[in-house]
DNA sequence: ATATTTACTACGACAGCCGTAGTACGACAG
DNA sequence: CTGTCGTACTACGGCTGTCGTAGTAAATAT
């Protein structure tokens, strides 16, 4: 069965994420948990990689943290929500997926090439 | 105007000179030609990336390399060859692209969510 | 009482892409 | 006959994003 490798996907969790805190803030387990999900399974991604992209676009300015100090039974956890800069290099992203899916498919063989 | 970031098309390069192998050998220089031609000049292969990528795949064995020493009027050229390995490798990443395609489309927002 | 799930953090390694630089040959202009 | 442009590479080192491994700790299920 054909995976999807990190070289390929890389550059594409940020628009993922991105994606996921678009209508409200989320955290880590529950974003992992939906990308699982809405990917069918197809697409698992590392904690680590979450973790980092995370503080990445925190840095970047994509993306904003706060605490949810005491929720109602559970351990606290680090919300993010998505800022005006990150719906617009989400955006852009989406763009340039557009862009990038046209050229590539330029460089798929239909079957007849593929003797 | 958008560009294709190297990060996105990092996993990519592979198969885009592997495609422009399948029916007949090629050299560096060419490649990156076509490349930029076919893609009307959205995607532009920088050399140094294309070179590392020869590099790699001869040895993983998805091409073979063999010297042109005295071509009619030119310098000498390093061709390469695209192998049995490197065709399935081809085939492989075709269908992975596949399924990268139908996961990323999952989390491109529709026109209504980008308000 | 213990295992599993939830919710992270830290650290270091690796691969692929890229910037910069340099080599060298041929053709053509001035 | 000198210089620039196009062709055809090679070398070296840096950066970024992903990943493996490991560890912490609270809450929940068994």
């Amino acid at each position: 069965m054909a995976e999807i490798s990190s070289d390929v996907i890389r550059g594409y969790n940020d628009i993922i994420i991105l994606y996921l805190l678009l209508s409200n803030p989320s955290y880590g387990y529950e974003i992992s948990k939906q990308i699982r999900t809405m990917s069918e399974d197809k697409y698992i991604i590392k904690e680590t990689t979450l973790y980092s992209a995370f503080t990445r676009m925190e840095k970047n300015g994509f993306i904003e943290s706060f605490v949810d100090e005491d929720l109602a039974g559970g351990k606290k956890r680090t919300y993010y929500r998505i800022t005006e800069t990150g719906r617009e290099h989400y955006r852009a992203k989406c763009e340039e997926w557009t862009l990038t899916k046209e050229v590539i498919e330029k460089f798929i063989a239909d079957e007849g090439r593929l003797v």
